[in-house]
RNA sequence: GCCGAUGUAGCUCAAUGGUAGAGCAAUCGCCUUGUAAGUGAUAGGUUAUGGGUUCGAUUCCCAUCAUCGGCUCCA
């Protein structure tokens, strides 16, 4: 499961909520280190929806002994023991924990200053404390509950075991980490395990198999994505809808190749910098090529491919442009995580003069196409220049002033992450809220300072002399397969009408309808709608349970009224009856969904 | 890449150291149906791949590949 990112309340660390997930925790590991006592215990703090600990054991973990480790919890709970905090010396510390290497490297950290318990840097020099309950005895900055009893073991549940790294460092060892949820009353955890119900009946991986959307073949490999007939109605739907808001905002159309030679990447830096996720180099006449994992190096490439004006400014060149990078193996994910993708990439090329209004032009059109997918809960990250950066200070500050202003003047709610823009450029991201409330991040407009220098690209100014253009990059949905993944997730393969692979299935109750069937189909079709005839020879129910399934949004059922009126009558995949109407009003209302995108 | 689990029919899942079975789907019939599953029959599998142990492996062991849950990384 991709993690979840949602914002926590923001005195999480000061709630109950927060304080009991960590004593949780805590009861947990002494569960855990009765049954192992030679064990050793790394940390266990709360996290979203619970908390975990990682522990190091002389073997790894059953779902078995996950429920004895529950049982036991269970009577430490009962036993209702206090936790109680002390303030200890480091040397104290080393004494308690002696056997506990893990611990040992936290105090250290701890006596040193400057790290807390994940190895990140933190001001002050923190106060060691310890808090006891029972037999447990742990090194935590709390706080806590006041007694093991507080914890309702019915708003408890552990979840599963996975392996994690020390510190998250791949370089330290692989230790166990149990994940568990706590909640404050039972109800709570119910609904969180509706939650994760309702999260995997949505799983795009799930829907894409029901509703034939698409597949990942082992033949073909892994992370390479094959589109059904069925999934690729809904690209090309969504496609032909970007092609044409791309040409009346102003875009050219562009379209390169899939490869492109060893020096051109290594101009571009990607040879130096991003080596690691390109494949190994192809060799046609002694020269290497390589598959690309980005589309920036072409689009400037037909940038230079004459002397610019600033008269032909600004220039927006668009492509859906498929990229490979190497992903490593463990990493794949249903379509949010692949090796090949195609990416709605555009590069804007302007003024300095221009790039305010650039920058304006560019988010509203990120917001409208978003919003256009149903996506309304939309929130920006702005990202700032870091220490190690290139490009001078002053077109730094421009930028990221006019990036800012944009959100601004956009009422987009924002973050700023200071020093988190690449070493090329500040950028805004884009994330979306779906229907479970989980945050995507789809697009991206990105400054770069990097290429234009690298490929010497200039512009013609008003005083004939050559000037730099400034360069953004931007992508709206990111990766087509990724955003396809969430589009099925959000609507849980309900998509909306304009959407829908198929929008109407037209369901005769006999076979002697089938005709008249047929005619309501050519009609329909003729109004530039998706549209099924189900002439099977099977009973009605069979063939609504079916389109249920599907999900199609319009069902019309005909039968001998039906064709005695010249009639359909429609029912909706919620269920809705809509009763018998005119084929033709039915048309009007339909297109009118389709025009209007509506959800439902 | 790392840790753990899994891999049996198109799908969801059973079973066994003596060459596998159900439901749904599919195919062919019968039924001609009024808002979420009518009914009968038939067909369908070198049990992921490659080795090994064994008289015999789908079952036990090893390797590889893939998937799932995480870690790390990321669109």
């Amino acid at each position: 499961m991709i993690r979840r990112r949602i914002e926590m309340a923001e005195n999480y660390e000061e709630s109950k909520l927060y304080r009991l997930r960590h004593s949780a925790a805590h009861v947990m590991a002494q569960a855990v280190l009765e049954k192992f006592p030679e064990g050793k215990v790394a940390i266990g703090p709360p996290v979203e929806d619970g908390f975990y600990y990682d522990f190091d054991l002389p073997r790894p973990l059953t779902p078995e002994d996950l429920e004895e480790i529950e049982a036991r919890m269970r009577e430490i709970v009962k036993a209702n023991q206090p936790f109680i905090r002390e303030e200890v010396s480091a040397e104290k510390a080393r004494e308690i924990f002696d056997d506990q290497p893990y611990k040992l490297e936290l105090i250290d950290g701890l006596e040193a200053g400057g790290v807390d318990e994940h190895g990140n840097p933190v001001e002050e020099k923190p106060v060691i404390s310890i808090y006891k309950s029972d037999t447990f005895v742990d090194l935590c900055r709390g706080p806590h509950l006041e007694r093991t009893g507080e914890i309702n073991l019915k708003a408890v549940k552990l979840m599963n075991v996975a392996g994690a790294y020390w510190r998250g460092d791949e370089h330290n060892p692989m230790l166990q980490r149990i994940y568990g949820t706590a909640w404050l009353s039972p109800k709570d955890l119910k609904d969180y395990l509706w939650r994760l119900e309702e999260a995997k009946k949505r799983d795009h991986r799930r829907l894409g198999k029901e509703l034939d959307l698409f597949s990942v073949s082992d033949e073909v490999g892994a992370g390479l994505v094959l589109w059904h007939p069925m999934g690729s109605r809904v690209r090309h739907i969504a496609e032909r809808f970007w092609e044409d808001e791309h040409i009346t905002h102003g875009y050219e159309f562009v379209y390169t190749p899939h490869i492109g030679k060893a020096d051109l990447w290594k101009t571009s830096g990607h040879l130096d910098f991003y080596a690691e996720n390109m494949y190994a180099p192809i060799e046609i006449d002694n020269q290497q090529y390589y598959l690309k994992p980005m589309n920036c190096p072409f689009h400037i490439e037909i940038y230079k491919s004459d002397i610019r004006s600033y008269r032909d400014l600004p220039m927006r060149y668009a492509e859906k442009g498929t990229v490979y990078r190497y992903e490593r193996s463990g990493v794949m994910h249903g379509l949010m995580r692949v090796r090949g993708f195609t990416q709605d990439d555009a590069h804007h090329f302007c003024t300095p003069k221009q790039m305010p209004e650039e920058i304006d032009f560019v988010l509203d059109f990120s917001l409208h196409i978003l919003r256009s997918f149903g996506f309304d809960d939309i929130k920006a990250y702005l990202s700032t220049r870091p220490e190690k950066a290139v490009g001078e200070p002053e077109r730094w500050q421009d930028a990221e002033a006019a990036l800012q202003a944009s959100l601004k003047r956009a009422e987009l709610p924002y973050e700023v992450d200071e020093g988190g823009g690449a070493f090329y450029g500040p950028k805004i991201d884009l994330k979306i809220k779906d229907a479970l409330g989980r945050e995507w991040q789809l697009s991206t407009i990105q400054f770069d300072f990097n290429n234009p220098e690298r490929f010497d690209m200039t512009y013609i100014e008003e005083d004939g002399h050559a000037y730099r253009p400034y360069m953004i990059h931007r992508a709206l949905m990111g990766s087509i397969e990724r955003f396809f993944g969430i589009l099925i997730e959000h609507y849980g393969g309900a998509f909306p009408v304009w959407l829908s692979p198929v929008q109407v299935v037209i369901i005769p109750i006999a076979d002697r309808h089938v005709d008249f069937a047929r005619g309501v189909k050519e009609s329909l079709k003729q109004a530039g709608l998706r549209v099924e005839l189900d002439d099977r020879s099977d009973r009605m129910n069979a063939k609504i349970r079916d389109a249920e399934k599907l999900k199609v949004p319009y069902m019309l059922v005909v039968g001998d009224r039906e064709m005695e009126n010249n009639q359909v009558d429609i029912r909706r995949r919620s269920g809705e009856r809509l009763g018998a109407m005119l084929v033709d009003d039915f048309k009007v209302l339909v297109l009118k969904d389709v025009a209007e995108k509506v959800e439902g």
